[in-house]
RNA sequence: GGGCGCUUAACUCAGCGGUAGAGUGCCACCUUCACACGGUGGAAGUCAUAGGUUCGAAUCCUAUAGCGCCCA
């Protein structure tokens, strides 16, 4: 039955195909394995995309890296679970709902908190998969029958149990303090939330009378709409220049109220006056200082940031208008004394850019003190890993000065908190289901806190939310914790801190299924409460130009498009190969057209294997290794190296080894994340050594006559088919839809397995390794080049073929030549090859070196000057490095010191630069250049 | 203010103590029956600068310059 690929590559086609297959198929599946399972297993959380998102770059990165990793772990045996899901993204939600409501000339309001929440739950359902569908244009191989979402009724009553147990624990509290409130979002946001940036601001210095006498005090200020609510004047005690106003107080400008003067190192005494405004209700440190000296809270402002009652005359001004309203009275009533050029640093709402205000008002906290000490225990002992390892540190620090985190949000979308407010006596019952009276005065009138939790409180919880917590259920104990998190350097403290806290906390005491903790490598681990045993952070993706995308810029690189015009596979591979840990990406499109490119490199060396596979009617007996092991690695029946293979001929030896080797590099890559030497290796194997050379080499073996014997042809196909086979299965993780394509039409629609996806992941075999092969293929390779650049000096036409002498003083090699004869007088376009007995080193169109001389014989007469000019630069060349070598091989303090390898490394290096340096003067003085 | 990272061929990047590498681009030649998304050959770098450590530095250390990121 013939193969039928179509001539040219097509990504588009062949990938939508496979991965609807892969989910129809539900490939991916995991379910609970049964106590009594020892296989090891590999687990990995997908980091929830806002269920209002689009794929971006850094989805796609991310999700390669993870796909590549998983694939890989699947293919060596492992119980392979991907946990995919979204996130209920509180604000951006809300928001998007509201703007839809807008369109209708409707509020949030006009509709109730009910009716409301029904419409963004119309809203997910229909435009909130959109991501995990654009998810498997990429391949992620996910188990699908497992995806979750925040708000879904599981994972909601978890954070109900979360909450309540935190409060039950003192660990949550309820206040009235300074946080960080946007008022275009009419909600609290996290210290995280917020952006700095540096602004060209003033300083504006105002006077303040000291009751009692003419004296005046001057502060300083950036926000002068705030004095309104001024509730004291601060100096240094040590501050002598005010040592005589201590106990004073001011009359505080256009509000015409006296406030005292106080001594406290809120006021350093080099910065500006010495003096300062204090403003409990509208600055985190004034509200400390406030707090230490009783001080009143005065808020001058509303939810929008508008002025207040408080605020006197200038009540319903927004704040900006205030403050310029504020200045001008200053200014003309002779308070104001100065103004300068100020840079400082202003907070901005991270999701619509609104100027942050500090604002008092009720919130709800954890107290983190607690959860951060293990949190930071567990990564300072090692029992989670941080790759690289700079993020540690950075981790430790954020955990070293971290605050309480308020939980509270003031929106309707998301986790409402579980808390019951008594219409009469105001006691707040905290509890996991409604309560029916209250629990001080027993009243019945209650009515739920309308606050909902932060988006990253239910999404700290997933690790275990996700495997059945609160029950302690058999997938816990078998896939928690989780083996890796992947993820992206903006979310460690957002996110994966917080996992590690809330896992630390809530699965003490839990143990994973121990046969399986062993089985997986992790036996040495002492706490299983982590939520995961390593992180890998990966790099940022930037635009071409190396510049942060962003929808501003305009600079932002749709995947998508990238995919539709390259394949998926082309460019999941530019992001492996680039994604070298630690530095960022510069996109670049003429890479993933490079590897575009390669993907139709593999398409038509399948071709070829298949023109020949049909030629010959070869029948692929199926190869072991095609099999997935489903044992671990080294246990019995576990396959590894390249089954099938005969080796023949010197070039079946080393593109055996060499394959080898690129196993043994590409699986040790992979161990610790280095997907683009993963990526690099494969690509040079296959293109450099596989297509370049073996191909070529095996040609006369498969270019028989009709009718003659085709043992050598059979043994030929044979190896080309399990050679494919295993590459096939090497790249897979890399390039899924090519290779599945191609492994697909190997086995001729009647494959052993669903998919090269559950096939054996390839292991080197170091008897397969021949060091012997690999030396002496490098000679005859080297001997072709050197025909093919003596060719090219001589401008022999290519269509001639040229007779050539060789000569090597070495009988093996000189044997080894003659047994390559033909690879020779094929890939050097050779007409035929005689062997001399002595140097033909100086002879014009030759070269020489340590292992052979190789003369191409032709009448047309070399450009003397050119090769003069290029012998020159060569013989520099040469003697700079032999120089060099003749020092270090001289210095005693090297031979001491080096290592023997090196030593005997340039020693050797030392005797080749000898001949090379001889020959090349004698055929300097041969052709008589100057 | 504190911390981190980067500076290697025209471009995008590897290499991170032992003879400077890749892809793209460029130049020349070649449509040879897998592939012109190809083949063959070629040109191209005082590895930011200045010191230091070392037998030996692109690689380690220090400083300087430029670029960038994070935290406050």
């Amino acid at each position: 039955m013939p193969h039928e690929l179509p001539k040219a590559y097509e990504p588009g086609a062949i990938e939508t195909r496979w991965a609807d297959y892969w989910i129809k198929e539900k490939l991916f599946s995991v379910p609970t394995p049964p106590p009594g399972e020892t296989r090891p297993v590999f687990t990995l959380l997908l980091p929830p995309p806002n269920v209002t998102g689009r794929l971006h770059m850094g989805h796609m990165l991310n999700q390669t890296q993870m796909d590549i990793i998983v694939r890989w772990h699947r293919m060596r045996g492992f119980i392979t679970l991907w946990l995919p899901g979204t996130d209920h993204a509180g604000i951006a939600t809300q928001m998007m709902v509201e703007k839809q409501l807008t369109k209708e000339g409707k509020k949030r309001k006009d509709l109730g908190r009910e009716k409301f929440i029904e419409r963004v739950w119309e809203w997910k359902r229909e435009y909130g998969g959109a991501i995990l569908d654009q998810m498997k244009r990429l391949g992620a191989s996910v188990d699908w029958d497992r995806e979750y979402f925040t708000m879904d009724e599981n994972l909601s009553h978890a954070v109900r149990e979360v909450f309540v147990r935190l409060y039950e624990e003192g660990l949550i509290y309820r206040g009235h303090y300074i946080v960080n409130w946007c008022p275009w979002h009419e909600t609290a946001i996290s210290d995280l939330e917020v952006k700095h940036e540096d602004v060209a601001g003033k300083l504006w210095e105002i006077r303040y009378p000291v009751v009692g006498t003419n004296e005046f005090i001057t502060v300083a200020t950036t926000r002068p709409e705030t004095m309104l609510g001024d509730a004291a004047i601060a100096v240094n005690a040590k501050d002598e220049r005010y040592i005589h106003l201590h106990g004073k107080h001011v009359l505080l400008p256009l509000m015409n109220r006296e406030i005292p003067i106080i001594t406290d190192e809120l006021a350093q005494p080099e910065f500006g006056t010495g003096a300062v405004k204090v403003t409990p209700a509208h600055d985190p440190n004034d509200f400390e200082a406030g707090k230490r000296h009783d001080l009143p809270q005065i808020n001058v402002m509303d939810e929008h940031a508008h002025m207040n009652a408080n605020a006197g005359a200038y009540a319903g001004l927004d704040r900006f208008e205030a403050r310029k309203r504020v200045l001008a009275d200053l200014q003309e009533q002779g308070f104001l004394v100065g103004e300068k050029d100020y840079a400082l640093s202003i907070g901005k709402c991270e999701r619509c850019g609104t100027i942050v205000e500090p604002r008092l008002s009720e919130q709800w906290f954890i107290k983190i003190a607690p959860l951060a000490e293990r949190a930071k225990e567990a990564v300072e002992s090692g029992e989670i890993t941080i790759v690289p390892d700079n993020h540690r540190q950075v981790y430790l620090n954020w955990m070293n000065n971290i605050h309480d985190w308020c939980v509270s949000r003031q929106l309707w979308w998301g986790h409402r908190i579980p808390a019951w407010t008594c219409a009469k006596c105001k006691h707040v019952t905290v509890a996991r289901e409604a309560p029916l009276t209250c629990g001080k005065c027993g009243s019945t009138e209650l009515e739920q806190v309308s606050d909902v939790l932060d988006t990253w409180f239910s999404s700290g919880l997933l690790p275990f939310t996700t495997l059945g917590w609160p029950d302690k259920t058999r997938d816990q104990a078998v896939f928690y914790p989780t083996t890796l998190l992947i993820t992206a350097y903006e979310i460690l403290f957002f996110w994966v801190a917080r996992m590690i806290m809330f896992g630390c906390h809530f699965m003490q005491g839990h143990e994973q299924d121990a046969a399986i903790k062993k089985a997986s490598g992790w036996a040495d681990k002492k706490n299983d409460n982590v939520p995961f045993r390593e992180v890998y952070i990966h790099a940022l993706v930037r635009d071409a130009d190396r510049q942060k995308m962003s929808k501003t810029k305009g600079n932002v690189i749709d995947p998508l498009e990238i995919i539709e015009r390259f394949g998926t596979d082309a460019t999941r591979f530019t992001l492996a190969a680039m994604a070298a840990p630690g530095t960022d990406i510069a996109f670049s499109e003429s890479r993933t057209d490079g590897y575009r490119a390669f993907a139709n490199k593999i398409w038509n060396a399948a071709r070829f294997m298949f023109m020949n596979v049909d030629r010959l009617g070869f029948v692929w007996g199926q190869p072991p290794s095609a099999v997935r092991p489903g044992q671990s690695p080294g246990s019995p029946g576990h396959v590894v190296g390249v089954s099938g293979f005969e080796l023949a001929t010197l070039e079946d030896r080393w593109i055996l080894s060499r394959f080898n080797r690129v196993v043994a590099d590409v699986n040790d890559a992979l161990k610790t994340y280095r997907f683009h030497e993963a990526a690099n290796r494969i690509y040079d194997f296959f293109w450099g050594d596989f297509c370049d050379w073996y191909l070529e080499l095996i040609k006369p073996r498969l270019n028989f006559e009709e009718g003659a014997d085709t043992s050598a042809a059979q043994i030929a196909c044979a190896n080309l088919v399990n050679l494919f086979d295993a590459s096939l299965r090497l790249l897979h993780p890399v390039m899924p839809f090519i290779t599945e394509e191609i492994w697909q039409a190997m086995h001729e629609g009647k494959p052993p397995l669903k998919s090269i996806a559950l096939a054996g992941y390839p292991q080197a075999d170091e008897k397969q390794f021949d060091l012997v092969a690999e030396t002496e293929m490098a000679i005859l390779q080297d001997l072709i080049v050197s025909v093919r650049n003596l060719r090219a000096e001589l401008k022999v036409e290519p269509k001639v073929k040229v007779p050539i002498e060789v000569f090597a003083h070495e009988p093996d090699i000189r044997r080894m030549i003659e047994q390559n004869r033909g690879a020779i007088e094929r890939l050097g376009h050779v007409e035929k090859i005689a062997f001399v007995e002595g140097s033909l080193a100086n002879k014009p169109g030759a070269r020489g070196t340590a292992r052979f001389d190789v003369h191409v014989i032709y009448e047309r007469k070399i450009d003397v000057a050119a090769e003069c000019e290029r012998l020159k630069k060569e013989l520099e060349k040469i003697e700079k490095e032999l120089a060099n070598n003749q020092k270090q091989l001289g210095n005693e303090q090297f031979l001491a010191k080096a290592p023997e390898k090196v030593v005997e490394g340039l020693r050797r290096r030392g005797q080749e630069l000898l001949v090379l340096q001889e020959k090349t003067k004698s055929k300097l003085k041969e052709l008589g250049c100057q």
